[in-house]
DNA sequence: TAAGCGAATGATAATCGTTCTCATTATACT
DNA sequence: AGTATAATGAGAACGATTATCATTCGCTTA
């Protein structure tokens, strides 16, 4: 695992903008929380983004409208999402880890991190499909 | 399984080209490929593959750069990714099916399908890793 | 401590995938 | 056939991301 022993400090703020969210954020909402606290531009935050996620220190995902969202990697990221509102729930359990842990001795591909996502309709929604 | 006794014309045509592909294609490709058959607009491309989505025909997930990829339901959606150079190698082993269907009784959901994904760096790309 | 140099930064323009708009055309129903 | 409704294609608009570039920062060396 990649590690560095200290971060520039950009990425260093944007780990832990990240971090101390609940839930995963856009580039451009971590752009609004950033600014708040310093002078920062938002190419930077992208080419933080870049390196933390080469680093196998955070992870995205799109989201259904298209831009895409961002967390630690520590962060569980598993879901139900709804492809009609777009909505995403966390589910709490995990049954991939042990099939990433033996990926590692069985393919010449370091791992960081995964995510499993499931797609369908959430109950609000199902009354209103076509 | 929501199954509609005969598609439209255009949304039966962007389900046939991705099912005879192996591989996902981005709705632009599937334009290029869909324009040598038939007179057809981009918008239309995409007004299909959102339909085709919303029925659970279709699933997409994100390219490493930005865009969308899409591909029929049935298929396989388990990769290896990389985070530096964007190559993705399919996996044949799938250990969630069960909670999916496990999901289907325990949640207000209707699932269609899952993708799952592990992101690293493939084996050509460690050495190239600053 | 000052000078020099390469990497990082911020502002903004450019890019490109996707969505919206709207006039036109196809489809369904009577 | 006649009309209402939905679907379509072309292209404009949008918005997230990336590229550009002049400036600044951080570090090394004199």
């Amino acid at each position: 695992m990649p590690y560095p022993s200290r971060l520039p400090r950009n990425q260093q703020a944007v780990l832990d903008v990240l971090s101390q969210q609940s839930h995963p954020l856009s580039a451009q909402e971590l752009y609004g929380v950033l600014r708040q606290q310093q002078l920062i531009g938002l190419a930077t935050v992208y080419r933080a983004l870049e390196t933390l996620k080469l680093r196998g220190l955070v992870q995205s995902r799109a989201d259904t409208s298209g831009e895409s969202l961002y967390s630690p990697v520590e962060q569980d990221q598993h879901y139900l999402t709804c492809l009609q509102c777009g909505r995403s729930f966390p589910l709490d359990r995990c049954p991939v880890q042990e099939l990433e842990e033996h990926l590692q001795y069985s393919v010449p591909f370091k791992v960081y991190y995964h995510t499993l996502e499931f797609f369908g309709i959430c109950e609000p929604c199902i009354e209103s499909v076509d």
